[in-house]
DNA sequence: ATTGACTTCCTTACAATGTAAGCCTACTCT
DNA sequence: AGAGTAGGCTTACATTGTAAGGAAGTCAAT
């Protein structure tokens, strides 16, 4: 009996003597298994597996599968590094690149965010410091809703265009002839004038524009204060 | 025998005598469902039902659903208009705004886009009209990649921004109060102030900042050619 | 120490999905 | 007339989310 009570509350010895599962780490292997495999595979048996158990115990943490995404999603909101000192140039470019960061290591959450219209908590927190952050660095509540919109839209938008194209790495030269070839039938002067004098005379990478654009955006931003 | 031969090629007459089956036919009653019961409610099944016809049969015009949905999106391509004319201005602020429209006719068009990567015919051609205009408005090749990248991005942007925020119709405010109201332990001031301040004022459509946005963008593009 | 509530796991079961395989029939072409 | 094909149908299977309920362990109160 004492001996019994050595364990902590929820410790079991039934089939494997597995460390107790929360809702903390269902979350946590969900992210894990979406990034390593990729949103369609993550299912509830998967998942299960994946921590040594049955799929529908995991429902005892997470009321189903939805719930499930909306708190994956969450979570990229926590990892999300918010905009912090006294320069909103340089706090707003920090926060932009954090973004993108953030969803690029987790390709799934673009998608997931998409479908779904309930933020938790971390989501509403990182907008809340974000607004403060605009605020507080010289823009009126009116031109935060604007510049907000306007950065936030940029951002998204921009990791929406890059998992559709696929020139950000080496094989982009090789992609760009491909789509050439075929719609060979077609006539396209213009795109195959930005592929030939562009992607294929070396040295692009689609994932260069983000900063290009970024700069013009935050200069536009810049108007918006006072 | 001659009676016979009286209807087309394909017709039918077996169970009911219906209209024959095309690809065409079968993306446009795809795209019909989508709209209007949304994307999830979207099946094989589902989609032969509405057209008199077992789900099989659709894999004699289709060859899978990811095919399907490719089609489909092209299918919003093709409803997208080109930007014509000579001012880069006028023509570019069209073609936001018509890009604006169809993806929000097609509110499913977005999440497929973003799952899949392989353009279709229309959807090249929309692509290569676009840099044509760009080119013969005044912008250089290099800058004419900078400004798709940077309007596009606004613009799907938005729209992803738009289909998460419920705040574009006459409920902005019970939703914002909602929002708040549901995580009224954490403290969230600039959040509060954001809705009391502008939401709650009334008169706030999140649908208008579209406009605010894109003539910044506008701008900043602008500030591209030569 | 016994009881009863509660947790956390499991098993079983069901409906819905995409789609492979193969059959049937009417039309087209030779 | 006979062959080939196109386009429909039926059947079947694996995979999905999850409802329902059962078993075993833990805890609080008696």
């Amino acid at each position: 009996m004492a001996e019994r009570n050595r364990m902590p509350n929820r410790a079991r010895r039934s089939p494997a003597d597995r460390a107790p599962l929360t809702r903390e780490a269902v979350v946590e292997a969900a992210v894990a298994m979406a990034d390593a495999e990729g949103l369609d595979r993550l299912s509830m048996r998967r998942l299960g597996e994946r921590l040594g158990v049955e799929a529908m115990s995991l429902y005892h943490h997470v009321p189903n599968k939805t719930a499930l995404l909306d708190a994956m999603v969450d979570q990229v909101f926590a990892e999300m590094a918010v905009p912090q000192g006294d320069d909103w140039r340089a706090g707003l470019r920090e926060r932009a690149v954090a973004q993108r960061a953030a969803l690029r290591r987790h390709g799934w959450a673009l998608a997931v965010m998409e479908s779904r219209a309930t933020p938790g908590y971390e989501t509403i927190r990182h907008h809340d410091a974000t607004l403060g952050f605009l605020r507080r660095t010289g823009f009126t509540v009116r031109a935060t809703g604007h510049a907000y919109a306007l950065l936030d839209a940029y951002v998204m938008g921009f990791l929406l265009q890059e998992q559709q194209l696929p020139f950000d790495d080496a094989s982009a030269p090789d992609v760009a002839a491909g789509i050439l070839d075929q719609h060979a039938a077609v006539e396209l002067p213009h795109l195959a004038e930005f592929m030939s004098e562009v992607v294929l005379a070396g040295g692009y990478d689609f994932a260069d524009e983000f900063d290009v654009g970024l700069d013009l955006v935050l200069d536009a931003v810049g108007g918006l204060r006072t």
